[in-house]
DNA sequence: ACCTGAACACCGTTCAAGT
DNA sequence: ACCTGAACACCGTTCAAGT
């Protein structure tokens, strides 16, 4: 019962769903997508491969339910005395800040359709949609294009976070990209490729969400 | 040489890099993205399993190169009458429609970062933008909205086609998905579903490419 | 140069058997 | 009720050996 000195894992008695949860959380964090395995997983809690199932119905499962345990936290708890629009701003970054510290997390969103926490955003931004006086028709179309538009964004950074290596950064991945690029076929591409240095993911992210954010308000004016 | 009767697959001689990628289009098509396995790809052609990896690295490789395979065909030839506004929804109709072809084409383009078919898009969107006059600073902004959220559909649609089993159509899992919503956590979502009868993916697709347009014209001045 | 196919090192999942 | 761990049916990839 005394916790050892220099143990880390403590020795919890049982097997539970949230201790698989956790622990497969925490193997995704450390060694991406490739690194989950029932067998790594069963090996760090300490059970057989087959303890697990008895728990989770499969993988599946437990991808979706980490997904749960890590964007449960990243929803931001409502501020009174922000607009709609900064609403909308607060739950797109909310969800762009927790993927950038959980990579896996963006595959994961593109992956399954209709995924509880992909509703509980859509279910967001509509009301806010709502507050802000988009009218009914709209706003099917306008929450889906805010959507879709974080899905995106979501999967795009999932994608680079997993192709580079964790030392060099996206900048330079990108640029290294585009000097490789036919001038002659990829001029604009190029030509963009010269702003990356003075550019920031999270507020060209923003950037999006305004641009959208000024459509819904043009057209529905 | 004589063809047979009732041959379908002609033996034609020689393995090559375009008999592999055609045959794993083949398979990505009919069985989806499980289906396409070094194995079964290798039993179909005919050849050892290890005879592919002389034409193409490894299967990511070969994932890239089918989904440049299905692109090339996608991009529509850039008609000379049409203002920058119908180009850019013709490029995001052609790849909508491609992946509606072809799923598995969708979950490819979130996966891999900097694919040339992605920059691809981005060119064309970014040139149209050029043409439409938008600002120099603001380009790269607007470009990466469209991209993303081009993407995200695309993602999303993907998995939706993994998910609903061919026989049912999206409208319908979606509409049970959300009957089944708690009404008090989500009257947005419910509401909307309603909506879901006459609703049309493509045509949402389009309304929020406008939406983006709309707010590229507002901010730009 | 190109192909064969057995072998290697893995997977997710199942299931009899234990406590 | 919960856990064990061997076994099953797969994977992608390699590589000696063939032609």
């Amino acid at each position: 019962m005394a916790a050892g000195t220099r143990n880390t894992e403590r020795r919890e008695d049982a097997l539970s769903r949230e201790r698989i949860v956790g622990a497969a959380v925490e193997m995704l964090d450390g060694s991406g997508e490739g690194g989950l395995t029932f067998r790594a997983l069963s090996a760090q809690l300490k059970t057989g491969a087959g303890a697990i199932y008895w728990h989770v119905a499969n993988k599946s499962e437990l991808l979706v339910a980490a997904t749960e345990a890590v964007l449960a936290g990243a929803t931001a708890p409502e501020a009174a005395d922000e607009t709609p629009q900064e609403a909308i701003r607060a739950v797109g970054l909310g969800l762009f800040d927790a993927i950038d510290a959980h990579p896996w997390v963006g595959t994961q969103l593109a992956r399954m359709p209709a995924q509880v926490a992909v509703l509980r955003i859509f279910e967001r931004i509509g009301r806010q949609l709502q507050a802000l006086g988009v009218p009914g028709p709209a706003q099917f179309d306008s929450a889906s294009a805010l959507l879709n538009y974080i899905l995106g964004v979501a999967g795009q950074n999932a994608a680079m976070a997993q192709a580079v290596d964790p030392g060099t950064n996206r900048t330079d991945f990108l640029a290294s990209v585009s000097t490789g690029l036919d001038p002659g076929e990829f001029p604009f591409t190029r030509e963009v490729a010269g702003q990356l240095r003075e550019h920031d993911d999270r507020e060209q992210f923003l950037a999006g969400i305004d641009l959208i954010l000024a459509g819904i308000a043009a057209l529905g004016g």
